[in-house]
DNA sequence: AGCACGCCGACT
DNA sequence: GTCGGCGTGCTC
């Protein structure tokens, strides 16, 4: 007797176990993948966890349907660390399976009905439904469930299904599909028998008249004489400039013979690998002190002011572990993966480079999987956004993660809801590998864990090229108001900076906070402003489509001409986004080039490049955007940098808003001046005096760490006291309270104090849910381990209530 | 999660 | 009377 454990990608607690022959129990190992039968008909997916003979005495195992590889395309490793993230992050291990695995490697069933030859039908006795699918099954030889919903129109039709099948006029079966496809591309070649020159030459008398395929045939025979490689039909027909119907003629002839070869979907094209450029003075002491604090440390925090060149301070590490034959994984927030960056990277080390993010497709995804399973040399580098800390490593010797302090690391939904820096960390201590963090302004958890001597810390304090620091000016736009000095959002000091830079020949970037400040529409005569009818949210206005949206579900509408509560067609936008900023200057600075970049501008898989292509080859001279320009963009010839409106950020209900607006404004900052004379920022806020605004000013991130530490130490945040969040949500209100408020009284009785809430959020409807928050606090001298044990437990008590069963609540371990 | 079963309101 | 709404329970 043998049997399996297996990981379904559900979002189950347990394993579950499949009994398998000996012969299979021989030949799986866990990691492999089976399609197992589960619930009434579907199979799916499972992943081998273990293999023993301890048969379930609870039930009895079905038998796995098939084998579907022929070795571990997860690691036990991965396995081990997997684990680690399911009980970290109280998430099931399906959950984990679900984000690691590229979605082609889960195959799916699909349910496939055909007619029943062995049945003589009646057609007179069927009834209207099951003679419309009997009819289609006389046109059609299968049909899926979906074609079925449009056939018959409405989306109950299983009941339709099942009654013929117990007639025995249909046939069900389900087909699985292996959803990875290996991309092909088609090659084509002379026939043999056309080898020697002079039957090339009959050939080519032969088809005199018939000048575009003799055309055809010369060009593949110079190019193949040319290039002795194999000769792509795209290359050819682009080179003859004939058609592929000549081409595919020139086949039916039997004289060309077409042959399909494999490829990668992703391809480095880039010939030789440069040199590494050699470090200068204060990066040589900087990798110094990295290795020597390598020695002590597990992990390193390098912190480094922006644009002090620690991209040259990593190559230089990553050579020396690539030299170790060992493989280095290199995480980046999503948005600072930029083609400047991969690119610099493969001109070190060419196609030992392999990236990983989320705008891959699930196709490519499999593939860079596959050459790390394989252990090809061309992932010996991961260059990765989060999700590639999930990814079959198996000789880990070095792992970056840059711009350490990002938000973007952590995931929130869905489950698992995991930090990649600290998995990574995880990761690396897996592999008994070193972590470098690197960042112009470390999170403040980090920063605690140098202090507390469980990191290393590195410091670099001078600019690459010794470029000064950029020259910060806070704009008091409270004062510039009150004097009549505004102009729409812009004071009259920001507009003489730009002239005058603009003036220079210089670009300019200027920064809009997205949060909360997207323009909503008021009415004038009763204050009344559009609301969404799923969510607790006033719709926001979208200019270029003349549409009301829902940034929380979606919903949109054209734009309201009167106000539908008292119709008074005295309507007005308020608040402002980038798309007014954009507006603004246009009207004040009409003669330039304006570009903007946001959310709306980025869509597609190169919206984004297209900007910083077009800004970088000068041919924007104002860009306009949020969040997504602080990151690692290297632009020559930006000279000032405006922030709108500081206030915004400053004021976020967060513990952590001060600490983000520090870290953003000085990323923003970063941007201005980089290898020109000195750049300049302008900050405009209504509140100059703010301690953060002034830390920012002065670049004294000491002064801002030491005052959030007493901050978070008097009021109890991280990083020292932990942290963990439990989200409610149900369609209905009082079921959302009366399960919160059970919920927050089980946690008071374990835990007495540092129980926040329930309380709603600021947007306390989201898609028709309502939504209730518990916050548990974790005092530094308790046990983190323990206090889950006990939410698990209060948890499945919960779930034993019968009126709780259909809350949904979320568990969110270290929420920020 | 996905699916079946079962119970209840609103339509041909 | 049926269709379809969703609460409940279960999946090796």
């Amino acid at each position: 007797m043998h049997f399996i454990d297996v990981i379904l990608p559900l979002p189950l607690p347990k394993l579950f176990t499949y009994s398998i022959t000996e012969a299979e129990a021989g030949f799986l190992t866990p990691g492999m993948r089976v399609s197992v039968p589960f619930g009434k008909a579907k199979f799916y997916t499972a992943l081998v966890f273990n293999i023993h003979t301890t048969e379930p005495h609870a039930y009895e195992a079905k038998d796995i349907h098939q084998i579907l590889d022929n070795e571990a395309i997860v690691t036990q490793k991965q396995l081990e660390h997997w684990q680690w993230i399911s009980e970290y992050y109280m998430c099931t291990l399906g959950d984990v399976m679900r984000a690691a695995l590229p979605n082609a490697f889960l195959l799916e069933s699909e349910t496939i009905i055909t007619k029943n030859t062995e049945t003589q039908v009646n057609e007179t006795e069927l009834q209207d439904e099951e003679f419309l699918i009997f009819e289609a099954l006389n046109h059609q030889t299968s049909l899926k469930i979906q074609d079925i919903v449009s056939i018959l129109d409405k989306k109950n039709v299983l009941p339709v299904i099942k009654s013929m099948l117990d007639k025995r006029i249909v046939l069900v079966e389900e087909e699985i599909y292996e959803k990875y496809k290996p991309k092909l591309v088609r090659y084509v070649k002379l026939q043999t028998k056309f080898s020697s020159e002079k039957h090339l030459q009959d050939l080519l008398e032969d088809l005199s008249r018939a000048p575009k395929q003799r055309e055809v045939v010369l060009t593949l025979f110079t190019l193949s004489a040319q290039t002795k490689k194999p000769i792509k039909v795209s290359e050819l027909t682009d080179k003859s400039n004939a058609s592929s119907a000549i081409v595919k003629s020139l086949i039916d002839k039997d004289i060309l013979e077409e042959y399909y070869i494999q490829t990668d979907r992703i391809q480095y094209s880039g010939e030789k690998n440069n040199p590494l450029k050699t470090l200068n003075e204060p990066q040589k002491i900087a990798f110094q002190e990295i290795k020597a604090s390598f020695e002590k440390y597990h992990i390193t925090l390098l912190h480094g002011v922006t644009s002090s060149g620690k991209t040259e301070i990593y190559v230089k590490l990553i050579e020396e572990v690539l030299q170790q034959g060992k493989q280095v994984l290199y995480l980046l927030p999503e948005i600072a993966l930029t083609t400047q960056l991969v690119n610099r990277l493969q001109d070190y080390f060419g196609e030992k480079v392999a990236v990983f993010h989320s705008k891959y497709s699930s196709q490519e995804r499999v593939e860079v999987w596959n050459h790390l399973i394989h252990h090809s040399s061309k992932a010996q580098i991961i260059l990765g956004a989060r999700s590639s800390v999930l990814l079959p490593f198996h000789d880990l010797g070095l792992v970056i993660v840059d711009e350490e302090h990002e938000s973007s690391y952590k995931q929130f939904d869905p489950a698992p809801r995991y930090h990649a820096r600290d998995t990574a960390i995880v990761l690396a201590h897996l592999f008994q590998c070193k972590t470098l963090l690197g960042s112009a302004t470390p999170s403040i958890e980090s920063y605690y864990n140098t202090k507390l001597q469980k990191y290393g810390l590195v410091e670099l304090s001078t600019r690459y090229n010794n470029v000064l620091m950029p020259d910060i000016e806070l704009v008091d736009i409270k004062d510039k108001h009150k004097r009549k000095r505004m102009t729409g959002h812009f004071s009259d000091r920001l507009i003489e900076e730009m002239t005058e830079t603009l003036k220079e020949g210089h670009q300019i970037i200027l920064f809009q906070n997205r949060r909360g400040f997207s323009p909503i529409v008021e009415c004038q005569t009763c204050g009344v402003s559009p609301q969404c009818p799923n969510c607790d949210v006033s719709l926001t206005y979208h200019q270029y489509k003349d549409q009301l949206r829902c940034h929380y579900c979606g919903y949109h509408s054209v734009m309201i001409k009167a106000c539908e509560a008292c119709g008074s067609v005295d309507l007005d936008t308020k608040g402002f986004g980038t798309q007014q900023v954009e507006e603004e200057v246009n009207k004040l600075f009409p003669n330039y080039k304006v570009a903007r970049m946001d959310l709306d501008t980025t869509r597609g898989k190169y919206g984004y490049e297209k900007i910083i292509t077009a800004f970088e080859q000068q041919e924007v001279d104002i860009l306009v955007g949020t969040q997504m320009l602080t990151k690692g963009l290297d632009f020559r010839h930006v000279k000032l940098v405006g922030i709108m409106n500081a206030d915004n950020m400053l004021n976020f209900p967060d513990f952590r808003a001060h600490e983000r607006s520090f870290q953003l404004m000085l990323q923003v900052s970063g941007r201005a001046g980089r290898t020109e004379k000195r750049g300049k920022v302008l900050i405009q806020t209504y509140n100059p005096y703010h301690k953060i605004l002034q830390q920012v000013t002065t670049n004294s991130y000491m002064e801002m760490y030491e005052e959030q530490m007493d901050e978070r130490r008097n009021f109890k945040y991280p990083p020292i006291y932990r942290l963990i969040k439990i989200t409610f949500k149900h369609r209905n209100y009082n079921k959302v309270n009366v399960a919160a408020d059970w919920y927050a009284k089980s946690l008071r009785m374990v835990f007495k104090t540092d129980i926040l809430g329930p309380e709603f959020p600021p947007v306390s409807r989201i898609r028709n849910q309502f939504i209730k928050h518990i916050i548990v606090k974790i005092p530094p001298k308790q046990s983190v381990s323990k206090t889950k044990e006990a939410i698990i437990k209060i948890n499945n008590s919960f779930f034993a209530v019968k009126d709780f069963r259909a809350v949904r609540v979320i568990l969110n371990v270290d929420n920020y």
